[in-house]
DNA sequence: TATTGTTATACTCTATAACTATA
DNA sequence: TATAGTTATAGAGTATAACAATA
């Protein structure tokens, strides 16, 4: 609950922020720290053609074992019909293309053009330009720390990638 | 630079999630974390007509010292046309208030009304519960230190609400 | 009968520019 | 002339339901 205002005139003094119960809501912080975050990533890789998500969509289409767009959507939190269109922008720039899967062909498989995986090396290099930008203001010894637990939030039990 | 893969045919043998250069990038785990967070809270908060961003709005508007909408784009990282239809839809539900500020009548206040801090207040126990659930995933002793580290990224420099 | 990808639709969020009233 | 709020518009992101092909 919080304090009532004393006054029956509105208040505004101190132009700093002040005492906020949002400003100590883990939920808020996450919400702020994203935004800053993925505006950078924006600007840092709107000169190719990409945003976030589409980078991101890139990324998993590079790696050796490719994924279905049923995959893409688990590992991205996105609906599959959101990955259809981003592929379609992905595809129709000759970055990706999808495959049958011969094992089960209703699926189909996203993989990385060479152009893509060259867009997509380039890219990485902008994009960790701009997350240095915005982590940077952790302390350097508990940067890979704090990103240990981070993971612990962000991914499901099963996933160890170290 | 990824890998290739060493066959001409697609391959996809794991079902787990298996290593990605995207599970190491800080942004994107910071991406995941808040979709799977803003989720929860969109969840917790529906019961009351809100969403996570009229939420912060509310709760803005229930501190003693209360904003003008451009503070709260600014807090918020919204655009100012964004606070309007944000503040207009509680306005219209009898939640908040604007009042001119007699020192810049251009600005306009934000304040909760008496029934905009009980419903912020019944509210913010759903959303509590939300955030439990999801941050219950880091060590318990961990978790206070997590969340002074992403306040550093979240927050700028001299807003410090300890 | 269940699942993958797709299409379609609607709603929320983001970004921009222009306008008004005040400063 | 600059700033606070507003309006309008377009594009990106989110959520749902329904359908065809395949399992």
């Amino acid at each position: 609950m919080d304090q009532q205002p004393t006054a029956d005139e509105p208040t505004r003094s101190r132009s700093t922020l002040d005492d906020a119960e949002l400003f100590e809501d883990p939920s808020f912080l996450l919400a702020r720290a994203n935004s800053i975050s993925l505006a950078a990533g924006n600007t840092a890789l709107a000169g190719f053609g990409l945003r976030v998500r589409s980078y991101a969509v890139l990324t998993l289409a590079c790696r050796p074992t490719c994924a279905t767009q049923r995959e893409l959507s688990e590992l991205l939190r996105l609906d599959p019909s959101q990955i259809v269109s981003l592929v379609d922008n992905l595809q129709s720039r000759g970055l990706v293309c999808r495959k049958t899967d011969p094992s089960d062909r209703r699926a189909k498989i996203v993989t990385a053009t060479d152009l893509g995986r060259e867009v997509r090396a380039a890219a990485a290099l902008s994009a960790r330009d701009a997350q240095a930008s915005v982590f940077d203001r952790l302390p350097a010894e508990e940067r890979s720390h704090f990103f240990e637990l981070l993971r612990d939030i962000a991914l499901p039990d099963g996933s160890d990638a170290h």
